[in-house]
DNA sequence: CTTGACCCTGAACTATACTTCAGGGTCTAG
DNA sequence: CTAGACCCTGAAGTATAGTTCAGGGTCAAG
């Protein structure tokens, strides 16, 4: 109900004021009404976007391609098989995404599976499995 | 077996020559042998590393947090468990991020699930989905 | 009615991850 | 033996994502 001062919404999320000020001027958050004193005053929704803007950011999205998982709405004049088109196809780049971390995941706990007790004088041995070769074949280009 | 040239390994990994050498600067990837005339000369392994360098990059990891990945590995006057635990930490970020693509991945999920046909004027609903609260509820300062 | 916490703007500054530039060797096919 | 493709170094430049600064209003408490 009650509307969000600058400092509120920065506190909510854990970024700075600055980081929401530059937010909008990306067109990230849409400019908010303002009080008669020109202060901002933000309805609670965009808490939760600016958490979005965050965890898109954390899985390696840049704020180009955040704006554009955020525009994925059915605005008057797209059609319902656009944005259809183009969910699939972040449905994509996310579902590479998991595969990766899921392989590292699993160099990682064969790291730590193999160092189980210390016992051994040379145990857990050089991870050159981090340098996995399973994610290699992509796009090689043709040439 | 033989050796490849920076150029080489560019081609190999889709990235500049410019690219290879910044990240040898950086300690990504360690200095090769030099031929005769002072030409990089690399192993195969290093297109390995280059190629996980991106993906890691990929998925959010920054290049300080790629140093760390691969420096995980026991040396010398390092304890078993010491990496084992690094490791485990580095396992929990990795799932954390898995977690947060899987909401954004059923997020959009939906969107396309809501968005077929296109008969209804008004389908495909605005998609604040996406601004989702369940990856809320993680770190809030107590204060 | 003033003081401290908070808000405003625009511009300059910073870190990360490269990229481009300047100036110069190497190597191999014709 | 030379032209084009490739390699070298160090320094300067760029894009992204903020952060800091300068200079100035607002507002609630005392």
């Amino acid at each position: 109900m009650s509307l969000l001062s600058i400092g509120q919404v920065a506190k909510q999320t854990g970024v700075t004021v600055e980081t929401v000020r530059f937010y909008e001027k990306q067109g990230l958050i849409e400019a908010p009404q303002r009080s008669d004193s020109g202060y901002r005053q933000y309805p609670w929704e965009t808490t939760k976007r600016v958490r979005f803007i965050q965890h898109a950011k954390e899985v390696g999205f840049t704020l180009k391609e955040v704006a554009e998982l955020l525009a994925l709405r059915r605005e008057p004049g797209t059609s319902c098989s656009d944005i259809k088109l183009r969910a699939t196809e972040k449905i994509e780049a996310v579902d590479q995404k998991i595969k990766d971390l899921q392989l590292i995941r699993e160099a990682l706990s064969r790291m730590v599976l193999k160092c189980r007790g210390g016992r051994d004088l040379s145990a857990c041995p050089i991870l050159e499995e981090l340098e996995m070769e399973e994610l290699d074949m992509k796009e090689q280009p043709a040439s």
